[in-house]
DNA sequence: TACATTTAAATGTCTGGCAATTGAAAACGG
DNA sequence: CCGTTTTCAATTGCCAGACATTTAAATGTA
């Protein structure tokens, strides 16, 4: 942790990276108390404000945890999975709904990321990752199901796959991946013909993975990838369709 | 944006909240300016100092910036690539440092993402992918190289490995999952014999992406994943060797 | 018109203080 | 001596008001 600020502004940014650099590095470990604001602020010749926005900073990324009362103050956080999770898929939402990725592009990673698992998967599936895919198969072929639960049933069926490999760093990647799809999915209007071809890639997937099967399993999801990359096509163009018939001006400078 | 806080605490972290949930669900849209924090400690009942960490909490996660000046104020940031590429690194070495992940759990993540590139990297590896792969490989033969160094290169290999299947997102994930194991990897001591292998492994990708052979290239990366877990784990080895130099025979009940 | 000056708006920061919380020490009663 | 209650001090959470700095637009002037 450093003392010295460059005189260049913003130095709640200049503490928070230092502090941040002192916890990446091993200096600070985990569950270590930071020094109470009133101290930092008097190390870093700054006042308590602006020792709170840096913390601030730190808590946002779940890099410190705030405690009150006479015992209390900030203490490294144990960076747990959910949260990098979670965080991700804030991150990857935001990256697709934002950077305008086209959706053949999420969905070719998407299924090239889960076709790394399927391998694993089969290999060390257990009955309660089989019982969980076949649980969201049968919701699928629910009557009158709304087109995001379906998506959510799909998701669902997706992560029971992931976890059936038994990775922890896999299944996050492959959450990130795939939750972050899920509102260009829900975009996608998905007929009862759709649904049941779909429902159908899904029992083979299962089945192959049941059978530790690992090349039929790769076959079914590439398969379901083309068909899902093929229906995103289609949505797109019935969305250029529709919002084409009025020339629109482009942004003036 | 709501207005309404709970009464119960942390009326920082429930505004942040909420002007994400505005982000995010597309309310607010990329460079659109948010009310000056006047505007919005008045509208969120609080006072601009707790207006300020809130904001700081965004800035954090790069959801907005800040300009100074007459037309300043808080903007809307576009997520890019790189933002949340770095941000993923930063959490997987410390879920990877914190945690306490076996290195085979984090090898076989890795080299299990890396696979599923690389039938992409070999229908589209471009000349200049080629050439990198060929420039570290030439790198990592240099004698004398530190192990930093050729950890370093080894990292720089296999981003062009995952670049050459010019999918982003792919990249995304994969840089995540690599760059976070250097750590790890640097407490592998690489002798002679084992770079040597280690590029003859390097070799044989390469010349099958040149050559478009993807199941040739997948071979030498499972080999080369299963190479480098055995490095991994006789390097575990020496160190718990090291560090229980007595106690030759392990608890005997 | 072109250039210099002023002004207003906004963020960045500081000072000083009060409220809320919470563990621990002190006081007290048995 | 032990258990309970009270008090207390440390610490974070929050606020009001103020000043400094930056920036672009408005204004004035040659």
């Amino acid at each position: 942790m450093r003392t010295d600020l460059n005189a260049e502004g913003d130095f709640s940014a200049q503490i928070a990276a230092s502090i941040r650099d002192a916890i990446v590095s091993g200096k600070l470990m985990v569950d270590a108390r930071l020094p109470s604001e009133a101290e930092l602020a008097e190390t870093f010749g700054v006042s308590r404000p602006t020792v709170r926005e840096a913390l601030k900073r730190l808590a946002a990324q779940s890099l410190i945890r705030t405690q009150r009362g006479a015992t209390g103050g900030a203490f490294v956080n144990r960076v747990s999975f959910d949260e990098v999770q979670s965080s991700l898929i804030t991150s990857s939402t935001l990256l697709l709904s934002m950077n305008a990725i086209d959706f053949e592009t999420a969905c070719e990673a998407r299924y090239a990321l889960e076709r790394s698992c399927v391998q694993l998967a089969a290999e060390r599936r257990a009955p309660d990752h089989l019982a969980a895919m076949r649980a969201e198969i049968a919701r699928q072929a629910t009557d009158g199901l709304p087109d995001t639960s379906f998506c959510a049933s799909d998701v669902a069926f997706h992560r029971a796959l992931v976890d059936a490999a038994g990775n922890p760093i896999l299944s996050l990647h492959l959450a990130g991946a795939v939750e972050a799809m899920q509102p260009l999915m829900n975009m996608v209007t998905f007929r009862a013909r759709s649904r049941q071809k779909i429902i159908g890639f899904h029992v083979r997937i299962a089945d192959a993975i049941e059978a530790r099967d690992a090349p039929s399993a790769e076959a079914a999801l590439s398969e379901l990838a083309s068909y899902t990359a093929l229906l995103g096509g289609e949505a797109r163009a019935l969305r250029t369709a529709a919002s084409a018939p009025v020339a629109q001006s482009p942004k003036r400078a």
